[in-house]
DNA sequence: TCCATTTACTACACAACTGTAGCATTCTGG
DNA sequence: CCAGAATGCTACAGTTGTGTAGTAAATGGA
């Protein structure tokens, strides 16, 4: 065995060689197998490339800082859930009462959160352990949304109610209902949930 | 100027000498003030040290490591809630009606939360972003307060409400408007929380 | 086969943090 | 004043992660 022959043993097989945009979209799914796994505040730019099998400065080549690689997974992801949003919301029935949309939209957001779990788990994870500028992000989602859900709410019910209050309890509690049936859908079922949904939301109508 | 004199000019001053039991509750209180101001995930026994202006030996003189310094942490901020709680919440009103209860109990859970907001920042920020096992404990904490919750419910509405996920729904709001009120209590203001959780609760009733 | 291009790896410097043995300083009581 | 106890600091070793210059390997086209 020669010096070369000992010197060449020792050094790591390459990974295969990928093109750039097929190497990024690697990378977000590793980040985002992370994030599911392991939280907001274990990602970082080590587990990544440890994650995918290939060495730091890969993914230095791919995206120029974490930063830019959770902006970029941000993106992907929030296109992904918007998506799946607008599929599963029953926007044909226009004409429909507010409990009918529920006992139509439960259901539909109940599979859609199950049809692609880490997506979700992902977003509803959003809290303080994200980094700044992915909560800065989120914040911004959240208001836009509110403001749409404010303006459904101040058409379907009647003016005694705080819309924007609603607004906010209704963002809320879609967040932990998501979370819980994320968590335990067996338990948390459909049918369930939009028994329990059409029964209070009955309650409020005129 | 001796070689002496040179070398005592480096040595940083010492700290007051403090006596044990006084230090653990500064470090304490230098754990919260950085979770308040900077987030879980930047908690470390280098931070807390800094933020004392002391050195680590110090820290590590007072807590084995991180983990039990939390578990303090916890210990105190949890026996600090529960007592604020139990002085805001009307439990002297035991025959009253839901509306009168939450009539009484919005302004004065509004006062408890403003009156010592980083208690409660860290405990309603307690997400995803805390250490694993402060994550379990105030995972335990959350489902004995769901269960007393669950218990009023059952006793309070008529029976065809889902006591468990009104109890998940009541946590969740709770939760949630807390964060909004520490945010921005002039907007979120305890009248205009009363008013709508009279409607809602109203409504509900038979 | 050879060469140029493209993609991947190594080794290094640096920063931040953990944990601790040994040493230093401060304070109080005799 | 001095000695001892109690508390505080320094320097070190180790780990983990960031970021990069220089080198190596792989691939495809001529």
């Amino acid at each position: 065995m020669t010096a070369s022959e000992t010197t060449a043993r020792k050094r790591r097989p390459y990974a295969a060689r990928v093109p750039m945009a097929q190497r990024r979209e690697q990378l977000l799914d590793a980040a985002l197998a992370i994030i599911d796994r392991d939280g907001y505040d274990r990602i970082s730019i080590d587990a990544i490339a440890k994650e995918v099998g290939v060495t730091r400065p890969v993914v230095y080549g791919a995206f120029d800082d974490l930063g830019q690689l959770l902006g970029a997974l941000l993106d992907r992801q929030q296109e992904r859930a918007i998506t799946q949003l607008y599929a599963a919301l029953p926007l044909d029935a226009v004409g429909s009462s507010p409990v009918e949309l529920v006992e139509r939209a439960v259901p539909a957001l109940h599979a859609m959160l199950l049809a692609d779990p880490m997506t979700w788990r992902a977003i509803l994870q959003s809290g303080s352990g994200v980094p700044e500028a992915v909560g800065r992000r989120v914040d911004g989602d959240r208001t836009r949304v509110l403001a749409t859900v404010e303006l459904m709410i101040s058409s379907a019910l009647p003016q005694d109610y705080d819309a924007e209050l609603l607004a906010h309890a209704v963002i809320a509690l879609l967040e932990h209902f998501g979370r819980l049936v994320l968590a335990d859908p067996e338990h948390f079922t459909a049918e369930r949930l939009a028994t329990s949904a059409r029964t209070m939301i009955g309650a409020w109508l005129p």
